[in-house]
DNA sequence: TATTGTTATACTCTATAACTATA
DNA sequence: TATAGTTATAGAGTATAACAATA
């Protein structure tokens, strides 16, 4: 069977992406937490106070869709929400969100150490400048 | 403002991926062609007579994920089914669909040479060898 | 005027379970 | 028994439009 997908880097790209963050997803599954929920609180951790319109615009996430995100993350009293002024929220981690988020980053190191062994030594070096480029740029 | 997350290779793939394939759709669009519809049309032309169930497993879609794609695409005249047997059926592009192809091969191969332009020269070669070792082994 | 937070909505993609019919 | 096609359904992510309140 011919296969003309595999000779285009966009395609290696889209499946390499999907593959990996299939198997990070199920890594996190026993932690509770979804793929956006810990980038949530790696940012709010390292950014006490932020808003979550700031934390949506590091993430590209529409401010509209960091509701529903946010309000389940508070939920779960991982993090809680403090007035600034009239308008604004900052965000800051609870006790247990701190605790969540030492676990996440266990499971986060462990994953991105095998991810990068993963890729050929020949190619190691190169692979995450290669993909900052096209998207920090 | 910290983000630890640009140190994660694996949040690099992510990003990475979703810009591109975010360009990328938008290049389709004025096609009226949908990313999956896309690899079905290189496939099907590739493979005349393939099932949905073989063009499934190529692109990791689930069965029943193929049918409103199929549908779709036969309602838009770009494919049609002919029996194999009892209960197969193979795919083969009409016309239309052969045009639409010649028309998505321009803008995916003009998309893929700007793609790898963007890829900084020193790094271009590990490229794609360095995300094929994460999906295809 | 611009921004924050919010509600509502819709679309795409994906995953699962279950069923029928055929190989 | 295994496979092809199908239906129905649910979850997750994402996009837009609109609104109130505040900066």
């Amino acid at each position: 069977m011919k296969d003309p997908l595999l000779d285009l880097p966009g395609y290696s790209l889209r499946r390499a992406a999907a593959a990996v963050m299939g198997e990070f997803v199920a890594r996190l599954e026993p932690l509770g937490l979804r793929l956006s929920d810990v980038s949530a609180l790696l940012l709010v951790g390292a950014n006490p106070g932020v808003t979550a319109s700031q934390l949506g615009r590091m993430l590209d996430i529409q401010r509209a869709n960091m509701v529903p995100m946010i309000a389940r993350m508070e939920a779960a009293r991982l993090l809680l929400r403090q007035p600034i002024d009239g308008k604004s929220h900052g965000l800051r981690l609870t006790e247990i969100g701190q605790a969540r988020l030492a676990e996440a980053q266990r499971v986060i190191h462990g994953f991105e150490a095998e991810l990068m062994e993963r890729v050929p030594q020949a190619h190691r070096e190169h692979f995450k400048p290669a993909l900052d480029a096209l998207w920090r740029d």
